[in-house]
DNA sequence: CATCTATTTGGCTATTTGGCAAAATAGATG
DNA sequence: CATCTATTTTGCCAAATAGCCAAATAGATG
């Protein structure tokens, strides 16, 4: 295997950059379960909706949700359900 | 399995959080071969010792790293070889 | 103890982040 | 087209981050 340039790991650090943030491991665990609509989220969150959003849109940028309009509502899903594994193996860290 | 509190998801996202920059993924991917100085890694990296210094000092405090003096040198190893794995399914996630 | 080397710490600046509130937007519906 | 609802965007501020340089520290060694 090459050794990685510092561009790879760039792009690995915004992926794992987007998950460092206890709301938006909340938001991936729950949509682990079923795509939920952004003022559900915000139930969950206890935040701002407008906080929630940018949580979402950091998620997005990063390749690990995608959204689907139903009429008024946007449904956000997991892009990339495997971030969980990941998010999972740092939570099993024997520290 | 219990639904993780908000602060399940804080100590999760430290964790991450130390992780999420490229100099850091750097050191810990070069620690995977073996232990190294801080001098070495400055080499590696290329920004100032002191820089590299307290990206050590980040790794160190997420537990991710450990350190040995030997004479005038430390030598830091992976505390916690698995965090790699993470890394690495990360690096394969499909975008 | 003086000094040397490797490393950490403190101080500074520029940039990014996270949060709320208010304003703007996108579709749905009257 | 007016209006309603869900969501995003913008503006603002406080706090955190990353980087460099200079000063401090910890051991080793003369």
């Amino acid at each position: 295997m090459k050794a990685k340039t510092k561009n790879d790991y760039a792009a690995q650090a915004a992926v794992i950059k987007a998950m460092a943030h206890p709301t938006r491991l909340l938001i991936l665990n729950s949509l682990k379960k079923k795509e939920t609509c952004v003022c559900e989220l915000r139930d969950m969150v206890g935040d701002d909706i407008s906080t929630v959003s940018k949580h979402l849109l950091v998620l997005k940028k990063a390749g690990l949700v995608a959204a689907r309009r139903e009429g008024n509502w946007l449904h956000y899903r997991l892009a990339c359900p495997c971030v969980l594994d990941f998010a999972a193996c740092v939570a099993g860290l024997k520290r």
